[in-house]
DNA sequence: ATTAAATTTTAGGCAAATCTAAATATAATT
DNA sequence: AATTATATTTAGATTTGCCTAAAATTTAAT
């Protein structure tokens, strides 16, 4: 399999999530920030090969080995996220374009290796699961804070804004990955939140908690 | 720059030492595991981008820019063979492929953060030297155990067999990276060595002492 | 020095991945 | 339902990197 056409499939298998039923050329033109002509080219080539299934001007599903193939590039990806965040003090923000390099190294010992080095990390620092050597991801729905209802508590495994104003944010209120809290107040009229972390009370803008993923005990 | 252009440069570079005045035009394909006709176009391409300088039929020179690109690929080659090493449990003579994948990834701070991680070394695990972030190399000889004289003694710093019946020699003689050694006898008729490291007599043959690469004293 | 052998280059083609422009099919609107 | 707009596909080109076969050049040998 090329670069191209992993890349390809990776785009196709997160467009799935919000197109079920065939995902339109289009949509994936625009995820590889490319054309639609050059989409339908990729398209069905990978639909001889097997990977997804694909009816002109149906869209496109992948198949079970597509799917496999998605999944085992976006292990990578999500395993070197961690080492560059873990080991080489990259942020967050800095890992992704090198990430997306390095999810195409071809070695099943490699990739077996660093998962061990790592500790066999189940999150990536994003919060997104790493699915494992079978490509089996852990079962945990991701869900916003903002989400969450009084008195409900949380686990925090993600953020979805990456800028380095919203992580100094983050750090000045001591929240990071696997930081327990409890939400102790709502406030009704613009959907503040009063969060209990580390026995302080904090408040957080609706703005902040959409951008905080928790894994919630209920 | 793309892969294919960075390792015609590094083929060009390592053929340097064999062809100081013009590298033919063969020898690169054969480097390259290609035809003589795709050695001309690439070389044809890499001149007209000044990465090195070519008169048809006499032969390819790297410019000082093409010879700066190659280092780099080599540092980043090297740096990862001994993080293949040293972190992830791989033998000397199973990081080459990986390595070869591994040594195009783009990011400054990605080379500089594993040459940290990994305490600057200086000799990748074959014993090559490692180029620093300027791209100068460690001034070191490498030198083949077999060159040395009676008396004199060496740093064992690489080895030029990679094959798993000599890494299991080296190992039960306890000869690895860095260990001291002496020679003390050398017998005229087949050349054999005989060699004290750590207080221990060891005979090896012309074919041992022939792949075995020191830093000398003198 | 002429011929023979080896090396190198040119010419013409092919596959991957992209593009633009034109044609076709589907969806939306009046 | 006919028309307009949008989405998708096809057709034809381009670039990279490789190939084979033929032509040209250099080197070696008689």
């Amino acid at each position: 399999m090329t670069l191209s056409e992993e890349n390809y499939l990776k785009a196709v298998y997160h467009l799935e999530l919000n197109f079920s039923k065939g995902v339109p050329t289009n949509a994936i033109a625009e995820e590889m920030k490319t054309k639609a002509s050059s989409a339908t080219d990729m398209i069905k080539r990978l639909a001889e090969k097997k990977y997804l299934s694909y009816k002109p001007y149906q869209g496109a599903k992948l198949t079970s080995n597509g799917k496999k193939s998605a999944i085992k590039v976006i292990r990578k990806h999500r395993l070197w996220e961690c080492f560059l965040v873990e080991k080489l003090n990259f942020n967050w923000d800095e890992v992704h374009d090198v990430a997306e390099q390095l999810e195409h190294i071809q070695s099943e010992k490699l990739t077996e290796e660093l998962d061990k080095f790592l500790g066999r990390p189940t999150y990536d620092p994003h919060g997104d699961p790493i699915p494992d050597a079978n490509g089996n991801l852990p079962k945990f729905t991701k869900k916003k804070l903002s989400e969450l209802n009084e008195n409900e508590e949380g686990i925090c495994k993600g953020f979805n804004d990456d800028s380095s104003s919203f992580l100094k944010f983050l750090a000045k209120q001591d929240i990071g990955l696997s930081t327990h809290l409890k939400v102790t107040h709502i406030e009704s009229f613009d959907e503040s939140m009063t969060v209990l972390i580390k026995n302080k009370e904090i408040l957080l803008s609706k703005t902040a908690t959409d951008n905080i993923y928790v894994e919630s005990k209920s």
